[in-house]
DNA sequence: TGTTAGCACTCTTAGGATGAGAGTGCTAAG
DNA sequence: CTTAGCACTCTCATCCTAAGAGTGCTAACA
């Protein structure tokens, strides 16, 4: 890529009239022209000059226009070049902090509920389709196992984390258990493995199974068995999203099969999860712009996601999506603080 | 209302027309003209007969033009008409209803995702949108109620029903209690309760409370009141909503903005929710039609519900939504087996 | 040498005109 | 009661045009 050498290169004013169109375009969503440019920003110099400053921009693969003699768009590379160095990103202001802490406050412990408002606020505040990764369950601690008889060999396992989320999963045993049984279990497991993520349970388990192969105490061993039938499925992603009709109001899907294909890649949650998923390997707020994502049917779409903790656990992302021509200036501070906010709660409510 | 009078009036022959416009219509989304008809169906009468026909049809309130000159719609009176009495429902063929088993099978006892999945498969099959509303906790017996400890004086409670479904909140008491005690009000609790739906609960611990006002038994009154403030709040219904993309590829949305007024409802599910009640209330398989939807949003829109049950107990509805203009020839079937199906698997399921 | 004004040129878009096509309603004949 | 014929209506796609916005280039200017 060229962007390290030429983004030296860049002069003041080149930075200037770039900042200046991608806000505008952000704004209006049409073509910017030299003339509209000179005037509304208020630049020294005539549209003459912020022509020629245009086509330079043009050549170093910022800017296009969609035929000739029309306006200047960005592109994604601009995008990227003015959400790393163009921005300025201002915190949020007091107030609009204070507006997403009341909004946080009444689902406080509500569990599922919470994710499901945390997504509300994102898209709201947004204006765009806000995104929520489930806490996954395998990476943070475990507070309690609880298993319920339902019907001959099947039971109902339930799992709760120091975070408070509540898993449950229905799982087949070779025998029949009573619920008196299932409870000395539950209890003995519990004693074993309480504080553990799930991912460090399973692997015990097997070690633990392995190493007292022979074994004597059939209460102990009924236990790995049944824990080890009951984790070793891994768990699947969960994903919040909320703001969807928000996205049909950008003009830049007017075009209704275009919308379509975004929207069913709305609805196929596992592809959204899977692109979560690696933004939650960055641990930190990440940008994905238009072409840069991997999915094709996304690739007018941009993505502002930003990890949040339950102490020192990284437990998801949450983010906004919406067009490429998004406004970087107030979604990038809105989801970090959301992200925060979210951390803090979460961190407090394990302690 | 006309209907009553007029459908002994209808002649067999306009019967057969109106049918045939009627499918027609439904298959192309385009005005039916009287020369189409007479070719396609082999009515053995000239289109000049049939553009009387249709006169008389129209006058009746079953069709419209959209404008002079252009072939006939049918209006939701006309639909219903259709539905009601010109309909052939054919219940599925065998091979469509092994389809639909199979895809059964695979979910059956995952919880939450049975739900799920069987919302895709409406959505699916019938290639409009899938909904289904959630048993409510409410009406169900209670298998176990558990306590667990989270912080101070929050705890969680998990509520365990015969057909299987989970639920849990989080609630704050005013005294601290500990895990062990907890344990043991959970016992008391639900050897009291066990069996009984939640709504009957609520009632039951009011009474009880009331009745042993000066209690000396401080582990029953703990037990009541504990209880009583786990349950006191009603539970929303929840409501799964898939296949909203196929909406889009409805001739009939082609305008966006009409298209976003109805999704924004479908994001808005405490709507659904409602109507979805109502139709609970008829308990049997019910049809909406165009306007005969309170939602103003949805009154280009029809639904095709039918509740079902674990054993007596009425638990939820499922349904389809799609255009008027859907095929209710097969929806109705489809919608009708299906839940069938899932009180059959609910039912066993409970026993 | 960098900046500006002028100007011809390009491309899109909205508005209006036109003709084909589909379908109707009416009338008169079978 | 049914049918054929016919004039009429309305939509839709197509074509055209003019207006408007914006460009690139050139030549003059500081």
């Amino acid at each position: 890529m060229l962007t390290g050498d030429t983004t030296m290169e860049l002069t003041d004013r080149q930075r200037e009239v770039l900042r200046a169109i991608i806000q505008d375009y952000i704004l209006s969503a049409e073509p910017v022209g030299s003339r509209s440019v000179a005037r509304k920003y208020g630049f020294r110099m005539s549209p003459a000059t912020i022509r020629n400053i245009m086509a330079d921009l043009a050549d170093l693969g910022y800017l296009v226009q969609p035929h000739t003699s029309a306006g200047r768009v960005p592109t994604d590379l601009g995008y990227r070049f003015y959400v790393d160095s163009l921005i300025e990103r201002p915190s949020l202001t007091r107030a609009e902090e204070s507006i997403i802490e009341k909004r946080f406050r009444p689902v406080w412990g509500k569990g599922e509920d919470l994710m499901r408002e945390v997504t509300k606020l994102l898209s709201g505040l947004s204006r765009s389709v806000g995104v929520v990764l489930a806490p996954r369950v395998d990476q943070v601690a475990i507070k309690r196992i609880e298993f319920v008889h339902l019907s001959a060999e099947r039971i109902l396992v339930i799992l709760i984390t120091k975070s408070g989320q509540v898993h449950h999963r229905v799982v087949t045993l070779d025998e029949v258990i009573s619920q008196d049984e299932l409870n000395k279990t539950a209890k003995l497991l519990n004693s074993l493995v309480e504080g553990m993520p799930l991912s460090r349970v399973r692997q015990f388990l097997v070690e633990k199974m392995a190493e007292e192969k022979a074994m004597y105490d059939a209460l102990l061993r009924r236990a790995l068995e049944v824990g080890h039938k009951s984790f070793v499925e891994p768990t699947e992603g969960e994903v919040y999203i909320d703001g969807t009709t928000n996205m049909m109001q950008q003009p830049e899907f007017a075009d209704i099969e275009k919308m379509r294909l975004i929207f069913v890649a709305f609805e196929e949650k596992s592809k959204l999860v899977k692109i979560l998923d690696q933004c939650l390997a960055q641990e930190g707020l990440t940008t994905i712009i238009g072409s840069e994502n991997i999915l094709r049917e996304w690739q007018r779409l941009s993505l502002v996601t930003a990890p949040y903790w339950c102490g020192d656990d990284l437990l998801g992302t949450l983010g906004v999506i919406g067009p490429t021509r998004m406004e970087y200036g107030k979604i990038i501070p809105l989801v970090d603080f959301t992200a925060k906010l979210l951390s803090q709660y979460l961190t407090e409510e394990a302690s």
